[in-house]
DNA sequence: CCAATATCACCTAATTAGAGTCATTTTTCG
DNA sequence: CGAAAAATGACTCTAATTAGGTGATATTGG
Protein backbone atom coordinates (compact mmCIF):
# COMPACT_ATOMS: atom_id res chain seq x y z
CA UNK A 1 0.00 0.00 0.00
CA UNK A 2 2.84 2.28 0.59
CA UNK A 3 4.81 1.53 -2.70
CA UNK A 4 1.42 3.63 -4.57
CA UNK A 5 2.94 6.93 -5.33
CA UNK A 6 1.18 9.83 -4.33
CA UNK A 7 -0.80 11.21 -7.26
CA UNK A 8 0.56 14.69 -7.80
CA UNK A 9 -2.23 17.46 -7.95
CA UNK A 10 -1.43 21.09 -9.10
CA UNK A 11 -3.66 24.21 -8.10
CA UNK A 12 -4.38 26.81 -10.60
CA UNK A 13 -6.57 29.60 -8.40
CA UNK A 14 -6.02 33.45 -7.99
CA UNK A 15 -7.56 33.82 -4.37
CA UNK A 16 -4.84 32.67 -1.78
CA UNK A 17 -6.99 32.13 1.22
CA UNK A 18 -8.56 29.24 -1.19
CA UNK A 19 -5.18 28.13 -2.55
CA UNK A 20 -3.89 27.78 0.64
CA UNK A 21 -7.15 26.01 1.38
CA UNK A 22 -7.06 23.46 -1.12
CA UNK A 23 -3.19 22.32 -0.70
CA UNK A 24 -3.98 21.62 3.10
CA UNK A 25 -6.61 19.41 2.31
CA UNK A 26 -4.51 18.01 -0.56
CA UNK A 27 -1.66 17.37 1.37
CA UNK A 28 -3.38 15.73 4.43
CA UNK A 29 -4.22 12.87 2.37
CA UNK A 30 -2.22 9.89 1.91
CA UNK A 31 -2.74 9.30 -1.33
CA UNK A 32 -2.09 12.91 -2.88
CA UNK A 33 0.50 15.73 -3.08
CA UNK A 34 0.66 19.20 -4.26
CA UNK A 35 3.45 19.61 -6.33
CA UNK A 36 2.61 23.55 -6.59
CA UNK A 37 0.05 26.43 -7.08
CA UNK A 38 0.21 29.43 -9.15
CA UNK A 39 -2.31 32.64 -9.16
CA UNK A 40 -2.92 32.13 -12.89
CA UNK A 41 -3.00 29.71 -15.74
CA UNK A 42 0.45 31.90 -17.91
CA UNK A 43 2.51 30.53 -14.84
CA UNK A 44 1.52 26.90 -14.17
CA UNK A 45 1.40 25.88 -17.86
CA UNK A 46 5.59 27.14 -18.12
CA UNK A 47 5.79 24.94 -15.13
CA UNK A 48 3.73 22.10 -16.99
CA UNK A 49 6.67 19.94 -17.84
CA UNK A 50 8.61 19.61 -14.41
CA UNK A 51 5.25 19.57 -11.98
CA UNK A 52 3.77 16.94 -14.11
CA UNK A 53 0.12 17.04 -12.32
CA UNK A 54 -1.86 14.00 -12.67
CA UNK A 55 -4.84 16.49 -11.54
CA UNK A 56 -5.32 19.95 -11.98
CA UNK A 57 -7.90 21.92 -10.23
CA UNK A 58 -8.36 24.66 -11.89
CA UNK A 59 -10.32 27.78 -11.18
CA UNK A 60 -12.43 28.91 -13.72
CA UNK A 61 -12.52 32.88 -13.02
CA UNK A 62 -8.84 34.12 -13.41
CA UNK A 63 -7.29 37.20 -13.30
CA UNK A 64 -5.04 37.93 -16.55
CA UNK A 65 -5.14 37.21 -19.81
CA UNK A 66 -6.69 33.54 -20.00
CA UNK A 67 -9.24 32.29 -17.76
CA UNK A 68 -9.68 28.64 -16.95
CA UNK A 69 -11.33 27.38 -20.44
CA UNK A 70 -8.41 28.47 -22.26
CA UNK A 71 -6.18 27.31 -19.78
CA UNK A 72 -7.39 24.16 -19.58
CA UNK A 73 -7.41 23.82 -23.76
CA UNK A 74 -3.78 24.60 -23.04
CA UNK A 75 -2.96 22.45 -20.76
CA UNK A 76 -4.76 19.44 -22.12
CA UNK A 77 -2.80 20.29 -25.62
CA UNK A 78 0.68 20.14 -23.31
CA UNK A 79 -0.21 16.99 -21.22
CA UNK A 80 -3.07 15.15 -22.66
CA UNK A 81 -2.65 12.66 -19.35
CA UNK A 82 -3.60 15.44 -16.93
CA UNK A 83 -7.19 14.59 -15.33
CA UNK A 84 -9.02 18.90 -14.41
CA UNK A 85 -11.31 19.15 -12.15
CA UNK A 86 -13.25 22.46 -13.06
CA UNK A 87 -13.65 24.96 -9.54
CA UNK A 88 -15.87 27.55 -9.77
CA UNK A 89 -18.61 29.51 -7.83
CA UNK A 90 -21.37 28.94 -10.74
CA UNK A 91 -23.59 26.47 -11.93
CA UNK A 92 -24.16 27.92 -15.09
CA UNK A 93 -25.07 25.61 -18.16
CA UNK A 94 -23.49 27.69 -20.91
CA UNK A 95 -20.25 27.44 -18.62
CA UNK A 96 -20.13 23.74 -17.42
CA UNK A 97 -20.76 23.11 -21.23
CA UNK A 98 -17.99 25.31 -22.20
CA UNK A 99 -15.53 23.86 -19.43
CA UNK A 100 -16.72 20.37 -19.98
CA UNK A 101 -15.83 20.81 -23.94
CA UNK A 102 -12.29 22.41 -23.26
CA UNK A 103 -11.31 19.27 -20.99
CA UNK A 104 -12.58 18.71 -18.42
CA UNK A 105 -13.50 15.70 -16.50
CA UNK A 106 -14.99 17.28 -13.19
CA UNK A 107 -17.21 20.25 -11.77
CA UNK A 108 -16.92 21.14 -8.18
CA UNK A 109 -18.26 24.10 -6.44
CA UNK A 110 -15.82 26.17 -4.41
CA UNK A 111 -17.95 25.66 -1.51
CA UNK A 112 -16.65 22.22 -1.67
CA UNK A 113 -15.23 21.23 1.75
CA UNK A 114 -12.63 18.47 3.38
CA UNK A 115 -14.90 15.48 2.22
CA UNK A 116 -15.78 16.73 -1.06
CA UNK A 117 -12.57 17.80 -2.29
CA UNK A 118 -11.09 14.40 -1.43
CA UNK A 119 -13.79 12.31 -2.76
CA UNK A 120 -13.68 14.39 -6.16
CA UNK A 121 -9.90 13.88 -5.94
CA UNK A 122 -10.56 9.63 -5.39
CA UNK A 123 -13.33 9.47 -8.17
CA UNK A 124 -11.43 10.95 -11.22
CA UNK A 125 -7.81 8.51 -9.56
CA UNK A 126 -10.57 6.15 -10.19
CA UNK A 127 -11.56 7.19 -13.96
CA UNK A 128 -14.80 8.74 -13.04
CA UNK A 129 -15.69 12.12 -13.08
CA UNK A 130 -16.54 14.16 -10.09
CA UNK A 131 -19.80 16.83 -10.07
CA UNK A 132 -22.63 18.03 -8.41
CA UNK A 133 -26.39 16.23 -8.75
CA UNK A 134 -27.63 19.41 -10.21
CA UNK A 135 -24.07 19.32 -12.63
CA UNK A 136 -24.90 15.83 -13.62
CA UNK A 137 -28.17 16.36 -14.48
CA UNK A 138 -27.52 19.28 -16.30
CA UNK A 139 -25.34 17.56 -18.93
CA UNK A 140 -27.85 14.13 -18.73
CA UNK A 141 -30.74 16.94 -19.89
CA UNK A 142 -28.34 18.25 -22.53
CA UNK A 143 -28.79 14.72 -23.98
CA UNK A 144 -32.23 14.47 -24.05
CA UNK A 145 -33.94 14.61 -27.85
CA UNK A 146 -37.18 16.90 -28.53
CA UNK A 147 -40.27 14.24 -27.78
CA UNK A 148 -42.14 16.64 -29.45
CA UNK A 149 -40.55 17.41 -32.54
CA UNK A 150 -42.49 18.67 -35.60
CA UNK A 151 -41.01 16.54 -37.97
CA UNK A 152 -42.18 12.73 -39.15
CA UNK A 153 -40.29 9.58 -38.53
CA UNK A 154 -39.30 9.93 -42.20
CA UNK A 155 -38.23 13.67 -42.24
CA UNK A 156 -36.34 12.90 -38.98
CA UNK A 157 -34.41 10.46 -41.06
CA UNK A 158 -33.45 12.23 -43.73
CA UNK A 159 -32.98 15.18 -41.54
CA UNK A 160 -30.34 13.18 -39.87
CA UNK A 161 -28.59 12.10 -43.71
CA UNK A 162 -28.33 15.59 -44.04
CA UNK A 163 -26.84 16.25 -40.63
CA UNK A 164 -24.43 13.44 -42.25
CA UNK A 165 -23.21 15.70 -44.95
CA UNK A 166 -25.12 14.02 -47.79
CA UNK A 167 -26.15 15.13 -50.94
CA UNK A 168 -29.72 14.78 -52.33
CA UNK A 169 -28.44 12.34 -54.63
CA UNK A 170 -26.86 10.66 -51.98
CA UNK A 171 -29.72 10.34 -49.65
CA UNK A 172 -32.10 9.22 -52.31
CA UNK A 173 -29.82 6.12 -52.84
CA UNK A 174 -29.53 5.28 -49.45
CA UNK A 175 -33.13 5.24 -48.54
CA UNK A 176 -34.46 3.97 -52.63
CA UNK A 177 -36.44 6.89 -53.09
CA UNK A 178 -36.33 9.15 -56.47
CA UNK A 179 -34.33 12.52 -55.70
CA UNK A 180 -37.28 14.43 -56.12
CA UNK A 181 -38.77 12.48 -53.05
CA UNK A 182 -35.82 13.73 -50.87
CA UNK A 183 -36.48 17.53 -52.14
CA UNK A 184 -40.08 17.21 -51.11
CA UNK A 185 -39.18 15.87 -48.02
CA UNK A 186 -36.15 18.40 -47.30
CA UNK A 187 -38.34 21.29 -48.44
CA UNK A 188 -41.15 19.95 -45.91
CA UNK A 189 -38.52 19.96 -43.14
CA UNK A 190 -37.31 23.24 -44.23
CA UNK A 191 -41.00 24.23 -43.90
CA UNK A 192 -41.69 22.89 -40.49
CA UNK A 193 -37.81 23.91 -39.40
CA UNK A 194 -38.12 27.67 -40.75
CA UNK A 195 -34.97 27.02 -42.12
CA UNK A 196 -33.79 27.82 -45.87
CA UNK A 197 -30.46 25.72 -45.97
CA UNK A 198 -29.23 22.25 -44.84
CA UNK A 199 -26.55 24.14 -42.77
CA UNK A 200 -29.41 25.80 -41.06
CA UNK A 201 -31.80 23.03 -40.84
CA UNK A 202 -28.57 21.28 -38.65
CA UNK A 203 -28.22 24.17 -36.43
CA UNK A 204 -31.89 24.21 -35.57
CA UNK A 205 -31.99 20.30 -35.06
CA UNK A 206 -28.87 20.38 -32.80
CA UNK A 207 -30.57 23.73 -30.85
CA UNK A 208 -33.65 21.93 -30.64
CA UNK A 209 -32.56 18.62 -30.15
CA UNK A 210 -34.26 16.92 -32.92
CA UNK A 211 -31.47 14.60 -33.79
CA UNK B 1 -42.62 13.63 7.38
CA UNK B 2 -45.30 11.53 7.28
CA UNK B 3 -47.52 13.24 4.91
CA UNK B 4 -45.01 13.07 2.20
CA UNK B 5 -46.54 11.42 -0.40
CA UNK B 6 -44.34 7.80 -1.67
CA UNK B 7 -43.11 8.53 -5.21
CA UNK B 8 -45.07 5.88 -7.63
CA UNK B 9 -42.28 3.60 -9.44
CA UNK B 10 -42.95 1.62 -12.30
CA UNK B 11 -40.89 -1.42 -13.27
CA UNK B 12 -40.33 -3.04 -16.50
CA UNK B 13 -38.20 -6.07 -16.49
CA UNK B 14 -38.94 -8.83 -18.62
CA UNK B 15 -37.31 -11.56 -16.29
CA UNK B 16 -39.20 -12.25 -13.43
CA UNK B 17 -36.81 -12.61 -10.89
CA UNK B 18 -35.28 -9.28 -11.06
CA UNK B 19 -38.75 -7.45 -11.52
CA UNK B 20 -39.69 -9.28 -8.13
CA UNK B 21 -36.52 -7.97 -6.55
CA UNK B 22 -36.38 -4.97 -7.17
CA UNK B 23 -40.22 -4.55 -6.46
CA UNK B 24 -39.74 -5.78 -3.10
CA UNK B 25 -36.62 -3.78 -2.59
CA UNK B 26 -38.33 -0.12 -3.56
CA UNK B 27 -41.72 -1.15 -1.60
CA UNK B 28 -39.62 -1.39 1.22
CA UNK B 29 -38.46 1.98 1.62
CA UNK B 30 -40.99 4.67 3.18
CA UNK B 31 -40.18 7.09 0.32
CA UNK B 32 -40.84 4.90 -2.87
CA UNK B 33 -43.95 2.16 -3.59
CA UNK B 34 -44.30 0.26 -6.51
CA UNK B 35 -47.65 1.02 -8.66
CA UNK B 36 -46.92 -1.56 -11.59
CA UNK B 37 -44.75 -3.96 -12.80
CA UNK B 38 -44.24 -4.67 -16.75
CA UNK B 39 -42.45 -7.46 -18.68
CA UNK B 40 -42.74 -5.16 -21.79
CA UNK B 41 -43.33 -1.66 -23.02
CA UNK B 42 -46.04 -2.32 -25.07
CA UNK B 43 -48.56 -3.31 -21.20
CA UNK B 44 -46.95 -0.65 -19.39
CA UNK B 45 -47.35 1.88 -22.14
CA UNK B 46 -51.41 1.34 -22.23
CA UNK B 47 -51.66 2.03 -18.22
CA UNK B 48 -49.52 4.99 -18.25
CA UNK B 49 -52.26 7.39 -17.97
CA UNK B 50 -53.32 5.41 -14.92
CA UNK B 51 -50.18 4.40 -13.34
CA UNK B 52 -48.81 7.96 -13.35
CA UNK B 53 -45.74 6.93 -12.55
CA UNK B 54 -42.94 9.26 -11.18
CA UNK B 55 -39.96 6.79 -11.75
CA UNK B 56 -39.64 4.27 -14.22
CA UNK B 57 -37.45 1.66 -13.98
CA UNK B 58 -36.48 0.21 -17.57
CA UNK B 59 -34.83 -2.31 -18.89
CA UNK B 60 -32.94 -1.73 -22.04
CA UNK B 61 -33.03 -5.16 -23.66
CA UNK B 62 -36.50 -6.73 -23.66
CA UNK B 63 -38.81 -9.00 -25.60
CA UNK B 64 -41.42 -8.16 -27.90
CA UNK B 65 -41.59 -5.12 -30.82
CA UNK B 66 -40.71 -2.38 -28.47
CA UNK B 67 -36.93 -2.01 -26.43
CA UNK B 68 -36.48 0.17 -23.82
CA UNK B 69 -34.89 3.32 -25.91
CA UNK B 70 -38.10 3.19 -27.88
CA UNK B 71 -40.39 2.64 -25.11
CA UNK B 72 -38.68 5.56 -23.20
CA UNK B 73 -39.22 8.07 -25.85
CA UNK B 74 -42.69 7.18 -26.09
CA UNK B 75 -42.89 7.12 -22.51
CA UNK B 76 -41.25 10.47 -22.52
CA UNK B 77 -43.97 11.76 -24.90
CA UNK B 78 -46.88 10.62 -22.84
CA UNK B 79 -45.65 11.54 -19.54
CA UNK B 80 -43.14 13.97 -19.75
CA UNK B 81 -42.47 14.27 -15.79
CA UNK B 82 -41.63 10.60 -15.12
CA UNK B 83 -38.13 9.93 -14.63
CA UNK B 84 -36.74 7.28 -16.71
CA UNK B 85 -33.92 5.07 -14.92
CA UNK B 86 -32.44 2.82 -17.51
CA UNK B 87 -31.09 -0.77 -15.91
CA UNK B 88 -29.07 -2.85 -18.19
CA UNK B 89 -26.17 -5.11 -18.20
CA UNK B 90 -24.28 -3.44 -20.74
CA UNK B 91 -22.33 -0.09 -20.12
CA UNK B 92 -21.35 0.08 -24.18
CA UNK B 93 -21.48 3.60 -24.95
CA UNK B 94 -23.36 4.11 -28.19
CA UNK B 95 -26.25 2.18 -25.87
CA UNK B 96 -25.66 4.96 -23.09
CA UNK B 97 -25.71 7.50 -25.63
CA UNK B 98 -29.01 6.46 -27.21
CA UNK B 99 -30.59 6.01 -23.73
CA UNK B 100 -30.00 9.12 -22.69
CA UNK B 101 -30.97 11.04 -25.82
CA UNK B 102 -34.36 8.89 -25.82
CA UNK B 103 -34.77 10.43 -22.51
CA UNK B 104 -33.09 8.28 -19.84
CA UNK B 105 -32.20 10.31 -16.34
CA UNK B 106 -30.00 7.79 -14.93
CA UNK B 107 -28.83 4.40 -15.79
CA UNK B 108 -27.91 1.46 -13.28
CA UNK B 109 -26.19 -1.91 -13.75
CA UNK B 110 -28.90 -4.87 -13.16
CA UNK B 111 -26.18 -5.80 -10.71
CA UNK B 112 -27.00 -3.08 -8.05
CA UNK B 113 -28.05 -4.19 -4.69
CA UNK B 114 -30.39 -2.56 -2.00
CA UNK B 115 -28.55 0.33 -1.50
CA UNK B 116 -27.50 1.28 -5.36
CA UNK B 117 -31.18 1.30 -6.20
CA UNK B 118 -32.60 2.79 -3.52
CA UNK B 119 -30.01 5.91 -3.45
CA UNK B 120 -30.56 5.83 -7.52
CA UNK B 121 -33.90 6.38 -6.64
CA UNK B 122 -33.44 9.20 -3.65
CA UNK B 123 -30.96 10.93 -6.52
CA UNK B 124 -33.33 11.22 -9.32
CA UNK B 125 -35.74 12.39 -6.35
CA UNK B 126 -33.73 15.18 -5.65
CA UNK B 127 -33.12 16.49 -9.68
CA UNK B 128 -29.86 14.32 -9.86
CA UNK B 129 -28.80 11.96 -12.33
CA UNK B 130 -27.93 8.51 -10.93
CA UNK B 131 -24.86 6.75 -12.72
CA UNK B 132 -21.77 4.50 -12.64
CA UNK B 133 -18.39 6.54 -12.34
CA UNK B 134 -17.81 4.71 -15.54
CA UNK B 135 -20.88 6.31 -17.24
CA UNK B 136 -20.18 9.95 -15.92
CA UNK B 137 -16.78 9.68 -17.11
CA UNK B 138 -18.29 8.28 -20.56
CA UNK B 139 -21.04 10.96 -20.91
CA UNK B 140 -18.17 13.90 -19.33
CA UNK B 141 -15.59 12.50 -22.26
CA UNK B 142 -18.34 12.68 -25.24
CA UNK B 143 -18.19 16.41 -24.57
CA UNK B 144 -14.46 17.09 -24.76
CA UNK B 145 -13.08 18.65 -27.96
CA UNK B 146 -10.29 17.40 -29.82
CA UNK B 147 -7.12 19.02 -28.59
CA UNK B 148 -5.15 18.39 -31.65
CA UNK B 149 -7.84 19.91 -34.46
CA UNK B 150 -6.07 20.27 -37.91
CA UNK B 151 -7.56 24.26 -38.19
CA UNK B 152 -6.36 27.31 -37.32
CA UNK B 153 -7.93 29.81 -34.80
CA UNK B 154 -9.76 31.70 -37.76
CA UNK B 155 -10.77 28.78 -39.63
CA UNK B 156 -12.58 26.93 -36.69
CA UNK B 157 -14.03 29.97 -35.82
CA UNK B 158 -15.15 30.11 -39.62
CA UNK B 159 -16.56 26.35 -39.28
CA UNK B 160 -18.16 27.69 -35.92
CA UNK B 161 -20.33 30.06 -38.02
CA UNK B 162 -21.03 28.04 -40.59
CA UNK B 163 -22.31 25.03 -38.30
CA UNK B 164 -24.90 28.03 -37.04
CA UNK B 165 -26.13 27.72 -40.54
CA UNK B 166 -24.26 31.26 -41.35
CA UNK B 167 -23.81 31.53 -45.44
CA UNK B 168 -20.37 33.21 -46.91
CA UNK B 169 -21.93 36.68 -47.13
CA UNK B 170 -23.27 36.44 -43.17
CA UNK B 171 -19.71 35.02 -42.04
CA UNK B 172 -18.07 37.70 -44.43
CA UNK B 173 -20.19 40.19 -42.81
CA UNK B 174 -19.69 39.03 -39.36
CA UNK B 175 -16.29 38.50 -39.44
CA UNK B 176 -15.65 42.22 -41.16
CA UNK B 177 -13.83 40.59 -43.71
CA UNK B 178 -14.58 40.29 -47.73
CA UNK B 179 -16.63 36.69 -49.13
CA UNK B 180 -13.49 35.87 -50.73
CA UNK B 181 -11.88 35.49 -47.99
CA UNK B 182 -14.28 33.91 -46.49
CA UNK B 183 -14.23 31.54 -49.40
CA UNK B 184 -10.35 30.62 -49.20
CA UNK B 185 -11.09 29.85 -45.31
CA UNK B 186 -13.60 27.54 -46.42
CA UNK B 187 -12.02 26.34 -49.56
CA UNK B 188 -8.45 25.38 -46.88
CA UNK B 189 -11.20 23.66 -44.31
CA UNK B 190 -12.37 21.37 -47.01
CA UNK B 191 -9.45 20.86 -48.05
CA UNK B 192 -7.93 19.65 -44.24
CA UNK B 193 -11.16 18.03 -43.45
CA UNK B 194 -11.36 16.25 -46.86
CA UNK B 195 -14.79 17.05 -47.37
CA UNK B 196 -16.86 18.98 -50.31
CA UNK B 197 -19.57 20.17 -48.70
CA UNK B 198 -20.80 22.97 -45.82
CA UNK B 199 -22.92 19.62 -44.60
CA UNK B 200 -19.75 17.50 -44.58
CA UNK B 201 -17.80 19.85 -42.97
CA UNK B 202 -20.16 19.64 -39.88
CA UNK B 203 -20.60 16.25 -39.80
CA UNK B 204 -17.04 15.47 -40.13
CA UNK B 205 -16.62 18.63 -36.86
CA UNK B 206 -18.96 16.75 -35.03
CA UNK B 207 -17.37 13.62 -35.45
CA UNK B 208 -14.09 14.93 -34.76
CA UNK B 209 -14.99 17.08 -32.15
CA UNK B 210 -13.61 20.47 -33.73
CA UNK B 211 -16.15 22.86 -32.39
C1' DC C 1 13.99 36.39 -39.46
C1' DC C 2 11.08 32.63 -41.37
C1' DA C 3 6.98 29.95 -41.60
C1' DA C 4 2.41 29.96 -40.88
C1' DT C 5 -1.68 32.47 -40.90
C1' DA C 6 -4.92 35.70 -42.51
C1' DT C 7 -6.29 38.68 -45.77
C1' DC C 8 -8.02 39.85 -50.69
C1' DA C 9 -8.91 39.30 -55.84
C1' DC C 10 -10.16 37.27 -60.27
C1' DC C 11 -11.19 33.37 -63.35
C1' DT C 12 -14.14 29.31 -65.57
C1' DA C 13 -17.16 25.59 -65.17
C1' DA C 14 -19.95 22.19 -63.11
C1' DT C 15 -22.89 20.75 -59.60
C1' DT C 16 -25.96 21.31 -55.94
C1' DA C 17 -29.45 23.45 -53.69
C1' DG C 18 -33.70 26.05 -53.18
C1' DA C 19 -38.66 27.70 -54.35
C1' DG C 20 -42.91 26.93 -56.40
C1' DT C 21 -46.78 23.93 -57.80
C1' DC C 22 -49.09 19.67 -58.39
C1' DA C 23 -50.38 14.63 -58.26
C1' DT C 24 -50.52 9.79 -56.64
C1' DT C 25 -50.22 6.13 -53.42
C1' DT C 26 -49.79 4.27 -48.63
C1' DT C 27 -50.38 4.48 -43.79
C1' DT C 28 -52.40 5.66 -39.81
C1' DC C 29 -55.77 6.53 -36.64
C1' DG C 30 -60.29 7.58 -34.81
C1' DC D 1 -64.47 2.34 -43.12
C1' DG D 2 -63.10 7.06 -44.26
C1' DA D 3 -60.50 11.21 -43.61
C1' DA D 4 -56.10 12.97 -42.59
C1' DA D 5 -51.39 12.54 -42.56
C1' DA D 6 -47.38 10.83 -44.60
C1' DA D 7 -44.60 9.32 -48.32
C1' DT D 8 -43.71 9.28 -52.93
C1' DG D 9 -42.75 11.47 -57.52
C1' DA D 10 -42.27 15.08 -61.39
C1' DC D 11 -41.55 19.65 -63.64
C1' DT D 12 -39.43 24.36 -64.04
C1' DC D 13 -36.46 28.07 -62.92
C1' DT D 14 -33.17 30.69 -60.25
C1' DA D 15 -29.72 31.17 -56.77
C1' DA D 16 -25.86 29.46 -54.33
C1' DT D 17 -22.10 26.56 -53.72
C1' DT D 18 -18.21 23.97 -55.06
C1' DA D 19 -13.89 22.78 -57.92
C1' DG D 20 -10.06 24.08 -59.85
C1' DG D 21 -6.82 27.42 -60.48
C1' DT D 22 -3.23 31.64 -59.69
C1' DG D 23 -1.20 35.27 -57.24
C1' DA D 24 -0.41 38.87 -53.80
C1' DT D 25 0.17 41.38 -49.27
C1' DA D 26 0.10 41.96 -44.19
C1' DT D 27 0.55 40.12 -39.78
C1' DT D 28 2.04 37.06 -36.26
C1' DG D 29 4.46 33.67 -33.54
C1' DG D 30 8.34 31.08 -32.40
Amino acid sequence: MSSEPKKRVLIIEDDPEIRSSFAMIVDSSQKFTVVNSYGNCEDAIKHLHTDKPDIVLMDVELPGGMNGIQGTKIIKEKSPNSDIIMVTVYEDSEMVYEALKSGASGYITKSANYMELLTALEEITKGGAPMSSKIARMVIDNFHLNPNSPLTKRETEILQLIAEGKTYTQISEELFISKETSKTHIKNIYSKLQVRSKSEAIAKANQDKLI
